[in-house]
DNA sequence: TTTTTAATAGATATTCAAGTCTATTGAAAA
DNA sequence: TTTTCAATAGACTTGAATATCTATTAAAAA
């Protein structure tokens, strides 16, 4: 079970960028040194960021990213749309259109399981829950660094 | 969230055998009929199921995969992992290489949890979970359907 | 023995996510 | 105003997963 490449780079950027702890923004080639992702590649998923509402951002010397809300008010679940992650409630293991509690199919009942917990996972663990977290990641967004 | 393409084939194909009640082998065109996986490509991952001792075959006329064990000793586990499914307990989102309890990337607590409900599920499923689950997927597997 | 059914083998094709490259636009600093 | 930094835009490339095709091998039935 994984994420695409592509949703865990949001998630990891988005994790960096509310890591930061003074107010200005992080730049996208600072952002893609800490986190390990592949620069414009990065800044395409920035741009869906910026568009969905999540980052606000700064053009020009001295600009980058920052969040557009309040850490707590921005689930995994909002990142992991917003790079087109889907996540059907009524995805079907077995291919099937019509697969719900009343017509399932034969890994209906197993598979609901381990999707409710991804779903609950996804619209309950925030931006907020990532800085709870104490630890020296910080220290990857020094600009100055590498 | 997702399994593979392929991965999701082989769970589908190993709960659509042993649905089949009688000892009769379900022949790979039957099995592809009733999946809807395209035959070649599942005619590949049976050969796996058959070397990984999970299935065993019969060639010729009237031939086709039974389960070679029984269904509780067939974890979704074993069965994610004939094909290559990796299931790495101790990946990270982040993409460190060394990311554990002492030494957590930001996001190790949170995608543990998630990471641990997925272990639990395909250690301790098996295709018994399946069989157990009445509904008419069987029918899928008359040979003379379609 | 011949025919038919079905697994096995492996080469080839297709598709899409992931990654790269080049150029443009916008804003701050000098 | 000029320079520099950095986001934006989009064309292009790559590679792995997925799918298809053709042929061969094995076993049962006729």
């Amino acid at each position: 079970m994984h994420l695409s490449q592509t949703a865990e780079y949001a998630l990891r950027a988005m994790a960096c960028i509310v890591l930061k702890k003074d107010n200005r923004p992080v730049s996208s080639k600072v952002l893609a040194r800490a986190t390990g992702i592949p620069s414009h590649y990065l800044s395409k998923i920035m741009r869906k960021m910026v568009e969905a509402g999540l980052v606000a951002s700064q053009k020009g010397h001295g600009g980058g990213f920052k969040l557009a809300k309040a850490p707590e008010k921005i689930t995994f679940k909002m990142i992991l749309e917003t790079v087109d992650y889907r996540i059907e409630p009524d995805s079907c293991v077995f291919g099937w259109d019509e697969c719900n509690n009343e017509e399932p199919c034969p890994l209906h009942n197993t598979w609901s399981h381990l999707k409710n917990s991804f779903q609950w996972w996804s619209e309950n663990m925030t931006l907020q829950d990532v800085a709870n977290n104490p630890n020296d990641a910080e220290s990857l967004l020094k600009p100055d660094a590498g």
